[in-house]
DNA sequence: GTCATTTGACCAGT
DNA sequence: ACTGGTCAAATGAC
């Protein structure tokens, strides 16, 4: 059984840190650079500039999700080792068939994961979401009238691939299903493009980067607004149908961007509202990047979390989102 | 025979 | 001590 020094995953999270950082000073100036861009005027050669710099800024973003990623991965590979209490166990169960569990039963040898990267979504029925899942486990939850099923992805063995969904029944009339999201997956599926979902699911539970857009024409000018009218304008500019929910990270990954450089003229002309939404959305971009940054250069330890969708969201009363809790 | 699901057991975390 | 996440043998479906 493997068990892994503690002083090397300090070497290996410093390490990854190090990469994140960097990661994040492109993606920073980047945005900071856009922000100069925005506030110009418009024409010439900006919108290429526009582009190029979103470009630049998300393959940063994706590097760093990639990072930390990688290692989650290598946290989860380590299946701490199998405690003495089960080693000579043989049980007999009710049907009378004799269950040695001396040396092939090592059920509960393993480390729970630090969740990342949650995403939750209420639907009426049990959506395909295109990837591939194995359940692997059930479970009755206190005070829940239907058990919580348990799903991997199918390419957990052979690709490694660390994604995981729990989906549970959380209401009966009518039937919600609740779907929680875990990890991403780094499995050959990823490369697929994203399932749109049904008009009639309906979103109303989203954490993270997932977004809903349906609900964009709130009328405060918000800090949400900006973000999500931001998106929604480059939305407009690629071919991606509106309604539908996307994750931000792919949104803005740099195949959904148009060719053409997104038109924020008309975007920050459309209303009073949009005005200050677009003029303020690359900044609010770079907010976040530079808030993960200094959360990554004040790090004091080694234990501190990288959990990016704290970082991105946390603290920002989004109307749009609403986020989960930390598992326990 | 292969692969997916079911289900009881184990144990980490609180 | 309790809850819930994960494991893996048993079982089922094809």
């Amino acid at each position: 059984m493997e068990y892994c020094s503690l002083q090397a995953w300090s070497e290996t999270d410093r390490s990854s840190v190090g990469r994140v950082k960097d990661e994040l000073i492109v993606g920073r100036d980047a945005m900071t650079e856009l922000q100069v861009l925005l506030q110009k005027p418009t024409g010439g050669e900006r919108g290429l500039a526009e582009v190029e710099l979103t470009k630049k800024a998300l393959l940063s973003i994706d590097n760093v999700l990639s990072i930390l990623s990688s290692s989650d991965r290598k946290v989860c590979d380590v299946q701490v080792g199998s405690p003495s209490s089960v080693d000579q166990k043989i049980e007999v169960p009710a049907g009378g068939k004799k269950k040695n569990l001396a040396s092939k039963d090592r059920r509960g040898g393993y480390k729970r994961r630090k969740v990342a990267h949650t995403r939750t979504k209420l639907t009426a029925t049990q959506v395909d979401d295109g990837f591939a899942w194995r359940k692997y486990g059930q479970k009755e939850i206190l005070n829940a009238k239907h058990p919580r099923n348990y799903f991997r992805c199918t390419h957990k063995h052979d690709q490694g691939c660390q994604a995981i969904k729990q989906v549970q029944i959380t209401e009966d009339d009518p039937p919600m299903y609740r779907t929680i999201y875990m990890g991403h997956h780094t499995c050959r599926d990823t490369l697929r493009a994203p399932q749109l979902v049904s008009e009639s699911d309906s979103y109303i539970d989203d954490s993270s980067y997932l977004l809903n857009f349906q609900s964009n024409d709130a009328s405060p000018t918000t800090r949400k607004q900006g973000y999500g009218a931001f998106i929604t304008s480059l939305i407009s500019s690629a071919s991606v149908k509106p309604e539908s929910d996307l994750t931000a990270h792919n949104l803005l990954r740099s195949e959904y961007l148009p060719v053409q450089s997104p038109d924020l003229t008309s975007f920050e002309s459309s209303g009073p509202s949009n005005v200050l939404a677009g003029a303020t959305s690359g900044s609010e971009y770079g907010d976040v990047i530079s808030s993960v940054y200094s959360s990554c250069n004040t790090a004091s330890s080694d234990e501190q979390s990288l959990n990016m969708d704290e970082y991105f969201f946390d603290g920002h009363d989004f109307d749009d989102f609403q986020f989960d809790e930390e598992l326990h």
